[in-house]
RNA sequence: GCGCCUUUAGCUCAGUUUGGUAGAGCAACUGACUCUUAAUCAGUGGGUCGCAGGUUCGAGCCCUGUAAGGCGCACCA
């Protein structure tokens, strides 16, 4: 048996004593006429004229002073300062306050009046309770520290955080503004598959789960790719979709188990293309939610001013380092990563060691808008190879602030060659590459009906809103993240 | 997976070089107070010190294990 608590009893004895008056502690609706913020913003006009306004809102601060009292309620829009008056409510009614807490839902109407200090203010002739609160908010000035608290108990973390809300509200502003830009050059939003019988599209372990209606064995989406490309074929010219994407791997800082992405596929276009496409959609984007296309982001000023630096990945490396791995066989690319000291598992493809390389040297040094260009071909299964570079590819991943922001290629689209690509990801997967990408017949005899050169894009929009907010943990940009169980 | 750190009242935190009756602020409760806003004033209650063991006459504190979380590294398009 559980014990009460002092202040949950407290609450459970005011909740009786309403019951006894009559008084509902959850009623239905109420009417409201004003939000706090439009109360707010025309203070100045309603001011001292006799219109009514009702608000409503949670107490979030009480001061009382005997017969009269001052207190905040807060709604979806901001907070409304009421002050209610023993002689103005009734001595009986007023004294409902002691059965109140801060937490409480509250209805008021009142006329709206200015306070000796200047705060526009509700002066309330009437007040009803809305829902009756039965635990206690975090405390008024040091708020919810606890970051495991604030992501268990998210609810209790946007109640008493105002920023916390406000990357949220930035988050969907973002979204909506990059819908705007697709849907305005001619892009039509699509929903695939988040259960798939083969998973693709990008290097991760998947999430299983099994139908019972068919007895099959299902995966959670790692990349809405394949199914986007079959829409190309299909005979769409653009497409996208903003969709959940789930991999099955650890956990930090930068990724959580489920997570945003955007996807986006334009028939005859190569990764040039998409280039301009994605550095115009970034500083739209921005400029539409931030209101100018320059922000901070971990002490750097970042500018989003299209075109952003081009840079392949060989040369990319050779700028920071000094070396040329262009014409490197495995070995060499080994012995040249082992003298600039890169501290990762060297026993890997060529293709892994650059990519080691770069990410150790070069990838930090990339703060402003950044595209690195053509990819070995081992790390590109499903990207074209590059028109005049024998063993790369036509592919791009973007960089700001350090972070990876995207990546995008001239898609690949002669089904010999993908199978050939298909086929050689099942010898990594031979050699134990667990992230390996699996063969999709179905995919293939799709590209043999004939794709159109087609580029495509795929970006996390969580780690975007994490740049533009210079947040530094996913996590405070997703609103429930993944969390072990409690007990 | 490895290392470091955190866990004490509803919340935010103290708790000492050297183990000796569990502390503060806010929140709560009682009373006073009709323009306050960290309201004020007087008083009161509230603890399985994450959990389990161990050392000790005695553990919030020392030791071992364990859980959750954080940070860093590794892994990871």
């Amino acid at each position: 048996m559980e014990e009460t608590s002092e202040i949950l009893q407290h609450r459970i004895d005011k909740l009786k004593k309403l019951k006894e008056k009559n008084i509902n502690p959850y009623p239905y609706s109420f009417k409201r006429t004003h939000t706090s913020a439009e109360i707010i913003q025309n203070g100045e006009k309603i001011e001292g004229e006799q219109t009514e306004v009702k608000a409503a809102g949670r107490i979030v601060s009480l001061r009382l002073h005997g017969k009269s009292l001052f207190a905040h309620l807060q709604d979806g829009s901001g907070k409304i300062q009421i002050y209610v008056k023993s002689d103005e409510v009734g001595q009986d009614k007023f004294g409902l306050f002691d059965l109140f807490d801060i937490g409480d839902f509250l209805g008021v109407s009142g006329k709206v009046f200015k306070t000796r200090t200047g705060e526009i203010t509700v002066r309330v002739t009437d007040f009803v309770l809305l829902a009756k609160s039965m635990l206690p908010l975090p405390e008024k000035w040091h708020g919810l520290q606890d970051k495991e608290l604030r992501y268990r108990q998210r609810y209790v973390d946007l109640i008493v955080n105002e920023d916390v809300k406000k990357i949220f509200i930035f988050r969907t502003e973002l979204i909506k503004s990059l819908r705007r830009f697709l849907d305005d050059s001619g892009f039509v939003e699509v929903e695939t598959p988040v259960l798939q019988p083969l998973y693709g599209g990008a290097f991760a372990r998947p999430f299983t789960t099994h139908q019972n209606a068919l007895d099959i064995n299902l995966y959670l989406r790692i990349a809405d790719e394949l199914y986007l490309k079959r829409l190309i074929v299909g005979g769409f010219d653009k497409v996208y979709e903003i969709s959940k994407s789930f991999r099955n791997e650890g956990m930090d800082r930068n990724h959580n188990p489920e997570f945003t992405m955007l996807e986006l596929y334009q028939a005859y276009a190569d990764y040039h293309d998409i280039m301009e496409l994605y550095e115009n959609l970034l500083n739209y984007a921005a400029t539409q939610v931030l209101g100018t296309n320059r922000f901070e982001f971990d002490g750097n000023q970042i500018d989003l001013t299209p075109p952003f630096k081009r840079i392949p990945i060989l040369e990319s490396i050779k700028e920071h380092t000094g070396a040329d791995l262009s014409d490197k066989n495995e070995e060499e690319t080994k012995k040249i990563a082992t003298e600039l000291n890169v501290k990762e598992n060297l026993n890997r493809p060529k293709g892994k060691l650059i990519e080691a390389i770069f990410e150790t040297k070069v990838q930090p040094h990339l703060i402003q808008p950044t595209f690195i260009t053509d990819f070995p071909v081992e790390m590109s299964p499903l990207a074209k190879y590059h028109r005049d570079k024998p063993g790369l590819t036509e592919r791009f991943e973007l960089y700001i602030g350090g972070c990876e922001m995207g990546n995008a290629f001239s898609e690949l689209n002669d089904p010999q060659d993908q199978r050939e690509r298909f086929q050689q990801q099942a010898e990594l997967a031979r050699r134990g590459d667990d992230e390996a990408q699996v063969l999709d017949e179905d995919f293939i005899r799709a590209l043999e009906y004939g794709m159109p050169p087609t580029g495509g894009l795929g970006f996390g929009v969580d780690r975007l809103v994490m740049v533009l907010t210079n947040t530094h943990s996913i996590r405070d940009v997703i609103f429930f993240p993944q969390m072990r169980p409690e007990e």
